[in-house]
DNA sequence: CTGAAAGCGCTAACAC
DNA sequence: GTGTTAGCGCTTTCAG
């Protein structure tokens, strides 16, 4: 399959009565370079007759950038995040004539990570986590190849450079206090065992249960699996037996969210007349399900863009910047 | 930021003392070339020990290949698709080290439409459009300029080649059939407003209710927008308003699908006790909800995949393949 | 202000 | 079997 047109440079010089230089100072607006107008038209209009494109690969080449992000996220991430996140990044990216490749973290050894092959082969320029898991050991490795990268996630990650995250925990403490304010007198939490010591949601609602006169009642808290079948036998579990039982919810997920609407569902409880759920996290699908669930919405897509804006000013400068932190925002839907 | 231990295939080449065409042969297997055994091993060795990793960028030049596909989709593609297809998308391509470059389909005029702008530039070597809504238009200009592309879609789009789809529709009258096992009277619809002709589920399910002897009743069909409220209101309105009441609905969607449980819900009407309901389409949150959605579930991960070998496919070859249909599956979960 | 020429890292004739 | 060499399309000194 040839190429249609493939006109190059050197055809736009021609038809100009120009040199390719020329050409390629006026497309680059190259600085301390001065063109004569009409030298400058009759290039343009070469361009425009020709119609002609810059080729990005050879450009690539004698710059050494591939002009591309690789963005690595988990495979089956949760589709509750990806798409707005990704659509930030590739705006911002776009900006400055990137493009988002699609990588997948998956690999036996962190040598032949796909991510590092890619970036060894000058497929990419740099990395952007979005909602990966990143251990440290690749973190290390990354930073001892001095391979440029960027950390998008809910929380922190513990580097504090080139990472992007939202400051939703202090939302937490905000529900909490909305839940007091419409007199409820228990509040369970829901949410996934903590992978890491990084992840505070369950600590922090701890906090904000105590901050607000509640006592912390280890039989209303339900930490659950990847298995969405067990998550709802715990929290119907919790629903039915515990006692006192909770008049409200803090579901750490939107996943979780789902499942305790779904167990309330189940048990015939009403919601919120009976209970008040609150989800961390962004979901499309908190609109479509009945009572339209309260969240704690991350700004997903300033994410994404905020991680573009720093991956290419990492590349560009070497610079490393500090963590930047996004506001997230308390929705009250129906739910609550 | 200078690239770490940028090495080329010269370097290679000295290492082992031969030459870079040697190295060159031996990286890319060309047939017709014999390499001695000895040699070979010293430039393998020579790669090892110098970790060498070829330099796509200038291989993608040589070659005159991006060794890229763009992969274009709407803003706010539902994300009930498209992650899947993704996966797949990326697997196929991935097997001939092809990488998938993400964009969005938005522009003013066809020319410089981001694809378009891409393939020219040389950045991408075909598109695949993932349920992105392709025009006549968009579809004529690509082929006259010859730009190899494929599109995958729920339903065929009409072009015949370079096509993936499934065959969803013909489930629509295993379901009709399987709603009448269950002595089901009156089977409503909910869907979209067609937005083309091509769209046949509203035709297929009118054909499955006659096969199956049943009435058309046009106040048992819903046909909603964008709007998840307006949907909502239209489907509570038609579940009460209508006589003789539905005692089964088809959702042609899975947002329709959970606007129609979350109508139910509303309208506190039990499901499937005073009615089922089914899905056109798959989705993770089918099962987050209660009761788990039953639908009919597309091969998202193989159509991708599909679509990826039939790009390759039409780059190498020029050739058109034909329309390819995947076998999609109708899932009986609990709300019918 | 503009042009000539070198070279990025790779592949593919064509030699030997 | 393996080496020599000529570019791919672009940017960028360095001359003029």
């Amino acid at each position: 399959m040839k190429r249609k047109g493939s006109v190059s440079s050197k055809d736009v010089a021609r038809e100009a009565g120009v040199s390719q230089a020329t050409v390629s100072y006026i497309l680059n607006d190259v600085k301390g370079v001065k063109i004569r107008p009409e030298t400058r038209q009759a290039v343009l209009d070469a361009i425009k007759k020709l119609n002609y494109h810059p080729n990005q690969i050879a450009r690539g080449m004698k710059l050494k950038r591939a002009m591309s992000i690789g963005i690595v996220t988990d495979r089956n991430v949760t589709n509750f995040y990806f798409m707005k996140v990704l659509e930030g990044i590739r705006d911002g990216l776009q900006e400055r004539n990137y493009s988002v490749n699609l990588l997948y973290n998956k690999y036996d050894s962190i040598e032949d990570a796909e991510f590092i092959k890619y970036y060894n082969s000058n497929r990419i320029d740099g990395i952007i986590f979005a909602f990966a898991s990143v251990s440290d050991e690749e973190m290390e490795y990354m930073d001892s190849m001095s391979i440029p990268y960027v950390i998008v996630s809910t929380h922190p990650s513990g580097r504090g450079i080139g990472e992007v995250c939202t400051d939703h925990l202090n939302h937490i403490q905000n529900v909490v206090s909305y839940f007091k304010s419409k007199g409820v007198k228990n509040i369970a939490y829901a949410g996934p065992v903590p992978r890491s010591a990084k992840d505070r949601r369950l600590d922090v609602f701890k906090d904000a249960l105590v901050s607000h006169g509640y006592d912390v009642k280890d039989e209303l808290i339900v930490l659950g699996t990847f298995d969405n079948n067990e998550v709802c036998k715990a929290i119907t579990s919790m629903l039915e037996n515990s006692d006192p039982k909770p008049d409200a919810v803090l579901a750490a997920s939107p996943r979780f969210g789902m499942l305790t609407v779904k167990s309330c569902h189940m048990l015939n409880i009403k919601i919120p007349h009976d209970i008040r759920i609150v989800a961390v996290g962004s979901s499309k699908f908190f609109d479509l399900i009945h009572p339209p669930l309260s969240s704690i919405e991350l700004p997903l897509y300033d994410m994404g863009f905020k991680a573009a804006e720093m991956i290419l000013k990492n590349i560009d400068e070497g610079a490393v910047e500090e963590l930047s932190v996004l506001a997230s925002e308390f929705i009250i839907r129906e739910s609550s």
